[in-house]
DNA sequence: AAAATCCGCAACCGCGGTCCC
DNA sequence: GGGGACCGCGGTTGCGGATTT
Protein backbone atom coordinates (compact mmCIF):
# COMPACT_ATOMS: atom_id res chain seq x y z
CA UNK A 1 0.00 0.00 0.00
CA UNK A 2 2.46 2.54 -1.42
CA UNK A 3 -0.23 5.24 -2.13
CA UNK A 4 -0.29 8.45 -0.53
CA UNK A 5 -3.45 10.39 0.87
CA UNK A 6 -4.91 13.79 0.43
CA UNK A 7 -2.17 15.39 2.16
CA UNK A 8 0.64 13.49 0.48
CA UNK A 9 2.12 11.90 3.44
CA UNK A 10 2.62 8.07 3.03
CA UNK A 11 0.68 5.37 4.55
CA UNK A 12 0.78 1.53 5.34
CA UNK A 13 3.94 -0.14 5.88
CA UNK A 14 7.13 1.13 6.17
CA UNK A 15 10.05 0.27 4.31
CA UNK A 16 13.69 -0.92 5.77
CA UNK A 17 14.78 2.75 4.67
CA UNK A 18 12.56 4.33 6.91
CA UNK A 19 13.11 2.46 9.40
CA UNK A 20 16.76 3.31 9.15
CA UNK A 21 16.16 7.00 9.04
CA UNK A 22 13.78 7.29 11.97
CA UNK A 23 16.43 5.24 14.47
CA UNK A 24 19.29 7.17 13.33
CA UNK A 25 17.56 10.56 13.90
CA UNK A 26 15.83 9.66 17.07
CA UNK A 27 19.53 8.05 18.03
CA UNK A 28 21.12 11.31 17.12
CA UNK A 29 18.29 13.68 18.24
CA UNK A 30 15.87 12.12 20.76
CA UNK A 31 11.97 12.24 19.05
CA UNK A 32 11.33 15.67 20.60
CA UNK A 33 7.99 16.66 19.37
CA UNK A 34 6.48 13.96 17.13
CA UNK A 35 4.68 16.81 14.78
CA UNK A 36 7.96 18.13 13.99
CA UNK A 37 10.01 14.99 13.96
CA UNK A 38 9.39 13.39 10.11
CA UNK A 39 10.52 17.09 8.62
CA UNK A 40 13.28 16.88 10.67
CA UNK A 41 14.00 13.53 9.80
CA UNK A 42 13.46 13.51 6.08
CA UNK A 43 10.55 11.34 6.11
CA UNK A 44 6.83 11.43 4.48
CA UNK A 45 5.15 10.78 7.13
CA UNK A 46 2.54 11.78 9.66
CA UNK A 47 4.01 12.39 13.32
CA UNK A 48 1.45 9.57 14.96
CA UNK A 49 3.12 7.33 12.49
CA UNK A 50 6.30 7.77 13.83
CA UNK A 51 5.54 7.80 16.81
CA UNK A 52 3.74 4.47 16.70
CA UNK A 53 6.19 2.92 14.23
CA UNK A 54 9.09 4.05 16.81
CA UNK A 55 7.17 2.57 20.22
CA UNK A 56 5.65 -0.58 18.82
CA UNK A 57 8.78 -1.81 16.38
CA UNK A 58 11.59 0.30 16.16
CA UNK A 59 12.17 0.69 19.93
CA UNK A 60 15.48 -0.69 21.59
CA UNK A 61 14.39 -2.27 24.51
CA UNK A 62 11.51 -4.25 22.42
CA UNK A 63 11.44 -7.80 23.81
CA UNK A 64 11.34 -10.16 20.34
CA UNK A 65 9.25 -13.67 20.32
CA UNK A 66 6.77 -15.53 21.60
CA UNK A 67 5.37 -14.90 25.17
CA UNK A 68 6.21 -17.30 27.46
CA UNK A 69 3.46 -19.28 29.62
CA UNK A 70 4.32 -17.28 32.78
CA UNK A 71 3.67 -13.87 30.68
CA UNK A 72 0.40 -15.18 29.37
CA UNK A 73 -0.85 -16.10 33.07
CA UNK A 74 0.24 -12.67 33.89
CA UNK A 75 -1.89 -10.56 31.64
CA UNK A 76 -4.91 -13.13 32.22
CA UNK A 77 -4.44 -12.20 35.38
CA UNK A 78 -3.84 -8.46 34.96
CA UNK A 79 -6.43 -8.27 32.70
CA UNK A 80 -8.93 -9.86 35.37
CA UNK A 81 -8.43 -6.92 37.36
CA UNK A 82 -7.52 -4.01 34.70
CA UNK A 83 -9.83 -5.08 31.72
CA UNK A 84 -8.77 -3.35 28.51
CA UNK A 85 -6.17 -1.12 30.16
CA UNK A 86 -3.37 -2.12 27.53
CA UNK A 87 -0.97 0.73 28.29
CA UNK A 88 -1.05 -0.26 31.90
CA UNK A 89 -0.87 -4.14 31.51
CA UNK A 90 2.08 -3.60 28.85
CA UNK A 91 3.91 -1.53 32.12
CA UNK A 92 4.15 -4.72 34.07
CA UNK A 93 5.66 -6.46 31.03
CA UNK A 94 9.10 -5.23 29.59
CA UNK A 95 9.34 -4.78 26.60
CA UNK A 96 6.32 -5.90 25.46
CA UNK A 97 3.82 -2.64 23.99
CA UNK A 98 0.30 -2.73 24.32
CA UNK A 99 -0.31 -3.03 20.63
CA UNK A 100 1.75 -6.54 20.98
CA UNK A 101 -0.67 -7.32 24.45
CA UNK A 102 -3.62 -5.86 23.00
CA UNK A 103 -2.98 -8.73 19.44
CA UNK A 104 -2.04 -11.83 21.81
CA UNK A 105 -5.29 -11.30 23.95
CA UNK A 106 -7.91 -10.57 21.08
CA UNK A 107 -5.97 -13.64 18.70
CA UNK A 108 -4.86 -16.16 21.63
CA UNK A 109 -5.88 -15.47 25.37
CA UNK A 110 -9.52 -14.97 24.66
CA UNK A 111 -10.17 -18.07 23.11
CA UNK A 112 -7.93 -19.90 25.29
CA UNK A 113 -10.44 -18.70 28.05
CA UNK A 114 -13.71 -19.56 26.23
CA UNK A 115 -12.28 -22.89 25.80
CA UNK A 116 -12.01 -22.85 29.58
CA UNK A 117 -15.35 -21.95 29.68
CA UNK A 118 -14.78 -18.33 31.30
CA UNK A 119 -16.27 -15.34 30.11
CA UNK A 120 -13.20 -13.44 28.89
CA UNK A 121 -14.91 -10.52 30.06
CA UNK A 122 -15.12 -11.26 33.23
CA UNK A 123 -12.98 -13.85 34.03
CA UNK A 124 -15.72 -16.17 35.66
CA UNK A 125 -17.84 -19.18 34.14
CA UNK A 126 -20.10 -18.54 32.00
CA UNK A 127 -22.72 -19.79 33.18
CA UNK A 128 -22.74 -17.71 36.24
CA UNK A 129 -24.25 -14.86 34.34
CA UNK A 130 -26.95 -16.84 32.59
CA UNK A 131 -29.72 -16.78 34.72
CA UNK A 132 -29.62 -15.75 38.28
CA UNK A 133 -32.95 -16.94 39.14
CA UNK A 134 -32.60 -20.52 37.92
CA UNK A 135 -29.41 -20.57 39.88
CA UNK A 136 -31.12 -19.74 42.87
CA UNK A 137 -34.10 -21.63 42.71
CA UNK A 138 -32.32 -24.63 41.54
CA UNK A 139 -29.68 -24.36 44.74
CA UNK A 140 -32.84 -23.52 47.31
CA UNK A 141 -34.99 -26.12 45.89
CA UNK A 142 -31.88 -28.76 46.55
CA UNK A 143 -30.79 -27.77 49.63
CA UNK A 144 -34.45 -27.42 51.26
CA UNK A 145 -35.79 -31.02 52.37
CA UNK A 146 -39.52 -30.61 52.88
CA UNK A 147 -39.21 -31.90 56.44
CA UNK A 148 -36.92 -29.69 57.40
CA UNK A 149 -38.61 -27.32 60.15
CA UNK A 150 -35.55 -24.88 60.53
CA UNK A 151 -35.40 -24.28 56.79
CA UNK A 152 -35.09 -20.33 56.44
CA UNK A 153 -33.90 -18.87 53.11
CA UNK A 154 -33.72 -15.40 54.04
CA UNK A 155 -30.28 -16.03 55.75
CA UNK A 156 -27.38 -18.17 54.04
CA UNK A 157 -26.37 -19.24 57.71
CA UNK A 158 -29.66 -20.98 58.22
CA UNK A 159 -29.04 -22.65 54.61
CA UNK A 160 -25.85 -23.83 55.77
CA UNK A 161 -27.33 -24.92 58.88
CA UNK A 162 -29.32 -27.15 56.68
CA UNK A 163 -26.42 -28.40 55.34
CA UNK A 164 -25.59 -30.16 58.23
CA UNK A 165 -28.66 -32.23 57.82
CA UNK A 166 -28.00 -33.49 54.70
CA UNK A 167 -26.87 -36.79 53.61
CA UNK A 168 -23.14 -37.16 52.34
CA UNK A 169 -24.62 -37.13 48.98
CA UNK A 170 -26.50 -34.11 49.03
CA UNK A 171 -23.45 -32.66 50.65
CA UNK A 172 -22.16 -33.19 46.54
CA UNK A 173 -24.61 -30.59 46.22
CA UNK A 174 -22.84 -27.70 48.15
CA UNK A 175 -20.93 -26.91 45.19
CA UNK A 176 -24.56 -25.40 44.23
CA UNK A 177 -23.84 -23.21 47.24
CA UNK A 178 -20.47 -22.47 45.88
CA UNK A 179 -22.10 -20.43 43.33
CA UNK A 180 -24.08 -18.77 45.28
CA UNK A 181 -21.47 -17.85 47.42
CA UNK A 182 -19.73 -16.98 44.00
CA UNK A 183 -22.43 -14.70 43.16
CA UNK A 184 -22.88 -13.25 46.74
CA UNK A 185 -19.19 -12.12 46.69
CA UNK A 186 -17.71 -12.09 43.22
CA UNK A 187 -17.57 -8.65 43.21
CA UNK A 188 -14.16 -8.89 44.54
CA UNK A 189 -14.12 -10.50 41.38
CA UNK A 190 -10.80 -11.48 42.71
CA UNK A 191 -9.35 -14.93 44.34
CA UNK A 192 -10.66 -13.68 47.76
CA UNK A 193 -13.60 -15.88 47.62
CA UNK A 194 -11.84 -18.96 46.43
CA UNK A 195 -9.04 -18.53 49.18
CA UNK A 196 -11.87 -18.15 51.40
CA UNK A 197 -13.44 -21.36 50.56
CA UNK A 198 -10.07 -23.85 50.26
CA UNK A 199 -9.82 -24.12 53.97
CA UNK A 200 -13.25 -25.88 54.02
CA UNK A 201 -12.73 -29.42 55.19
CA UNK A 202 -16.19 -31.91 54.29
CA UNK A 203 -15.27 -34.24 56.50
CA UNK A 204 -15.64 -31.42 59.45
CA UNK A 205 -18.92 -30.82 58.01
CA UNK A 206 -20.68 -33.73 58.72
CA UNK A 207 -19.22 -34.10 62.38
CA UNK A 208 -20.76 -32.17 65.45
CA UNK A 209 -18.83 -29.90 67.08
CA UNK A 210 -16.89 -29.33 63.48
CA UNK A 211 -14.91 -26.15 62.04
CA UNK A 212 -18.35 -25.86 60.07
CA UNK A 213 -20.37 -25.93 63.27
CA UNK A 214 -18.41 -23.15 65.28
CA UNK A 215 -18.15 -21.30 62.14
CA UNK A 216 -21.86 -20.89 61.87
CA UNK A 217 -22.13 -20.68 65.64
CA UNK A 218 -20.06 -17.57 65.97
CA UNK A 219 -21.08 -16.34 62.29
CA UNK A 220 -25.00 -16.62 63.77
CA UNK A 221 -24.11 -14.61 66.82
CA UNK A 222 -22.06 -12.14 65.77
CA UNK A 223 -24.11 -11.13 62.66
CA UNK A 224 -26.80 -13.35 62.31
CA UNK A 225 -27.75 -12.94 58.39
CA UNK A 226 -26.05 -14.08 55.57
CA UNK A 227 -24.76 -10.30 54.68
CA UNK A 228 -21.55 -11.67 57.28
CA UNK A 229 -20.78 -14.22 54.31
CA UNK A 230 -18.91 -11.74 52.29
CA UNK A 231 -17.02 -10.43 55.18
CA UNK A 232 -14.20 -12.49 53.83
CA UNK A 233 -11.61 -11.06 56.41
CA UNK A 234 -13.95 -12.25 59.04
CA UNK A 235 -14.75 -15.79 58.01
CA UNK A 236 -10.99 -16.35 57.31
CA UNK A 237 -10.25 -15.33 60.94
CA UNK A 238 -12.61 -17.86 62.20
CA UNK A 239 -10.91 -20.36 59.97
CA UNK A 240 -7.12 -19.44 61.19
CA UNK A 241 -8.48 -19.98 65.09
CA UNK A 242 -10.36 -23.32 64.48
CA UNK A 243 -7.23 -24.54 62.52
CA UNK A 244 -4.99 -23.35 65.70
CA UNK A 245 -7.46 -24.83 68.28
CA UNK A 246 -7.35 -28.12 65.83
CA UNK A 247 -3.39 -28.21 66.07
CA UNK A 248 -3.28 -27.65 69.79
CA UNK A 249 -5.81 -30.23 70.72
CA UNK A 250 -5.17 -33.06 68.29
CA UNK A 251 -1.37 -31.92 67.49
CA UNK A 252 -2.38 -32.51 63.75
CA UNK A 253 -1.23 -30.41 61.27
CA UNK A 254 -2.71 -27.11 60.31
CA UNK A 255 -4.86 -28.25 57.20
CA UNK A 256 -4.25 -26.46 54.06
CA UNK A 257 -7.69 -27.02 53.38
CA UNK A 258 -6.85 -29.26 50.33
CA UNK A 259 -8.76 -32.28 51.55
CA UNK A 260 -12.15 -30.68 50.44
CA UNK A 261 -10.50 -29.75 47.08
CA UNK A 262 -9.85 -33.88 46.26
CA UNK A 263 -13.54 -33.89 46.86
CA UNK A 264 -14.80 -31.37 45.49
CA UNK A 265 -12.27 -29.49 43.87
CA UNK A 266 -15.40 -27.05 42.06
CA UNK A 267 -15.14 -24.91 45.33
CA UNK A 268 -11.60 -23.76 44.53
CA UNK A 269 -11.28 -23.84 40.60
CA UNK A 270 -14.46 -22.37 38.85
CA UNK A 271 -13.32 -23.82 35.79
CA UNK A 272 -13.47 -27.52 37.30
CA UNK A 273 -17.04 -26.46 38.95
CA UNK A 274 -18.03 -25.38 35.41
CA UNK A 275 -17.41 -28.69 33.59
CA UNK A 276 -18.62 -30.69 36.94
CA UNK A 277 -19.97 -33.72 36.17
CA UNK A 278 -22.90 -32.57 38.69
CA UNK A 279 -25.97 -31.09 36.26
CA UNK A 280 -26.11 -27.47 34.86
CA UNK A 281 -27.41 -25.05 37.03
CA UNK A 282 -29.44 -23.29 33.95
CA UNK A 283 -29.62 -23.70 30.14
CA UNK A 284 -27.66 -21.61 28.38
CA UNK A 285 -29.24 -18.51 27.43
CA UNK A 286 -26.54 -16.29 26.53
CA UNK A 287 -28.24 -13.97 24.45
CA UNK A 288 -30.13 -12.85 27.28
CA UNK A 289 -28.13 -9.74 29.16
CA UNK A 290 -30.34 -7.21 30.78
CA UNK A 291 -28.53 -4.56 32.89
CA UNK A 292 -27.60 -5.17 36.18
CA UNK A 293 -29.37 -2.07 38.10
CA UNK A 294 -30.64 -2.98 41.45
CA UNK A 295 -29.06 -6.54 41.81
CA UNK A 296 -25.72 -4.46 41.69
CA UNK A 297 -27.05 -2.20 44.55
CA UNK A 298 -27.68 -5.23 46.74
CA UNK A 299 -24.24 -6.75 45.88
CA UNK A 300 -22.36 -3.14 46.87
CA UNK A 301 -24.11 -3.22 49.91
CA UNK A 302 -23.55 -6.51 50.93
CA UNK A 303 -20.23 -6.48 50.07
CA UNK A 304 -19.25 -3.18 51.33
CA UNK A 305 -21.19 -3.07 54.13
CA UNK A 306 -18.57 -3.89 56.73
CA UNK A 307 -15.89 -1.94 55.75
CA UNK A 308 -17.55 0.59 54.14
CA UNK A 309 -15.23 0.39 50.94
CA UNK A 310 -16.19 0.26 47.80
CA UNK A 311 -14.53 -2.22 46.12
CA UNK A 312 -13.62 -0.68 42.57
CA UNK A 313 -14.62 -4.08 40.52
CA UNK A 314 -18.29 -4.34 42.06
CA UNK A 315 -19.11 -1.17 39.99
CA UNK A 316 -19.10 -3.28 36.17
CA UNK A 317 -18.22 -6.05 34.40
CA UNK A 318 -19.26 -9.33 36.83
CA UNK A 319 -22.86 -8.99 36.77
CA UNK A 320 -23.23 -6.39 33.79
CA UNK A 321 -25.18 -9.85 32.48
CA UNK A 322 -27.42 -10.06 35.23
CA UNK A 323 -31.51 -8.84 35.16
CA UNK A 324 -33.56 -6.88 35.22
CA UNK A 325 -35.98 -8.27 37.04
CA UNK A 326 -34.03 -7.55 40.30
CA UNK A 327 -34.97 -3.75 39.91
CA UNK A 328 -36.33 -2.31 42.94
CA UNK A 329 -37.18 -5.62 44.48
CA UNK A 330 -33.72 -6.58 45.82
CA UNK A 331 -34.90 -7.57 49.05
CA UNK A 332 -35.80 -11.07 51.62
CA UNK A 333 -39.65 -10.69 51.25
CA UNK A 334 -38.86 -10.69 47.21
CA UNK A 335 -36.31 -13.23 46.95
CA UNK A 336 -38.90 -15.08 49.29
CA UNK A 337 -41.93 -14.35 47.00
CA UNK A 338 -39.76 -15.27 43.93
CA UNK A 339 -38.86 -18.64 45.10
CA UNK A 340 -42.28 -19.07 46.17
CA UNK A 341 -43.92 -18.24 42.73
CA UNK A 342 -41.16 -20.13 41.28
CA UNK A 343 -41.44 -23.25 43.33
CA UNK A 344 -43.76 -26.29 43.29
CA UNK A 345 -42.93 -27.06 47.63
CA UNK A 346 -43.60 -23.77 49.32
CA UNK A 347 -41.09 -22.34 51.72
CA UNK A 348 -40.93 -23.68 55.48
CA UNK A 349 -40.47 -20.79 57.45
CA UNK A 350 -39.54 -20.98 60.93
C1' DA B 1 -2.34 -26.99 -7.90
C1' DA B 2 -5.54 -23.39 -7.34
C1' DA B 3 -9.03 -21.03 -4.93
C1' DA B 4 -11.12 -19.94 -0.70
C1' DT B 5 -10.88 -19.11 3.94
C1' DC B 6 -8.66 -18.24 8.19
C1' DC B 7 -5.55 -15.94 11.14
C1' DG B 8 -1.93 -12.91 13.06
C1' DC B 9 -0.20 -8.61 13.36
C1' DA B 10 1.36 -3.97 11.94
C1' DA B 11 -0.66 0.14 11.18
C1' DC B 12 -4.39 3.38 11.15
C1' DC B 13 -8.28 6.02 13.16
C1' DG B 14 -10.90 8.60 16.31
C1' DC B 15 -11.39 10.19 20.69
C1' DG B 16 -10.28 12.02 25.18
C1' DG B 17 -6.93 14.06 28.21
C1' DT B 18 -3.26 17.30 29.06
C1' DC B 19 -0.52 21.17 28.23
C1' DC B 20 0.37 25.72 26.88
C1' DC B 21 -0.59 30.19 25.14
C1' DG C 1 -11.61 30.19 31.05
C1' DG C 2 -11.18 28.92 26.22
C1' DG C 3 -9.16 27.06 22.32
C1' DG C 4 -5.66 24.90 19.70
C1' DA C 5 -1.77 21.62 19.57
C1' DC C 6 -0.11 17.52 20.88
C1' DC C 7 0.05 12.95 22.86
C1' DG C 8 -1.44 8.45 24.07
C1' DC C 9 -4.91 5.01 24.36
C1' DG C 10 -8.25 1.49 22.80
C1' DG C 11 -10.73 -0.16 18.89
C1' DT C 12 -10.58 -1.41 14.18
C1' DT C 13 -8.81 -2.36 9.62
C1' DG C 14 -6.64 -4.65 6.04
C1' DC C 15 -2.51 -6.94 4.23
C1' DG C 16 -0.17 -11.06 3.62
C1' DG C 17 1.09 -15.60 4.98
C1' DA C 18 -0.79 -20.11 6.46
C1' DT C 19 -4.13 -23.47 6.21
C1' DT C 20 -8.05 -25.77 4.36
C1' DT C 21 -11.08 -27.23 0.71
Amino acid sequence: MESDNESGLKKGPWTAEEDRILVDYIEKNGHGSWRALPKLAGLNRCGKSCRLRWTNYLRPDIKRGNFSDQEQQLIINLHAVLGNKWSTIAAHLPGRTDNEIKNLWNTHLKKKLLQMGLDPVTHRPRSQQLNLLSNLQHLLSSLSPNNNPNYNHHHLDNILNTIQTLSPSQLAKLHLLHNLIQVLATASATAATTNLLAPFNLDALVNPGSMMDQLLLQEHQNIGNFHSLSNLSNVEGLLHHHHQQQQQQQHLPVSDGLELLKVMPCLADPVASASSSLPNLVSPTPDCSPSPSSFNKMKDKVINQNDGTPNPSTSTSTFDTLGDFMDEQASEAFWKHLIDQESNQPWSIS
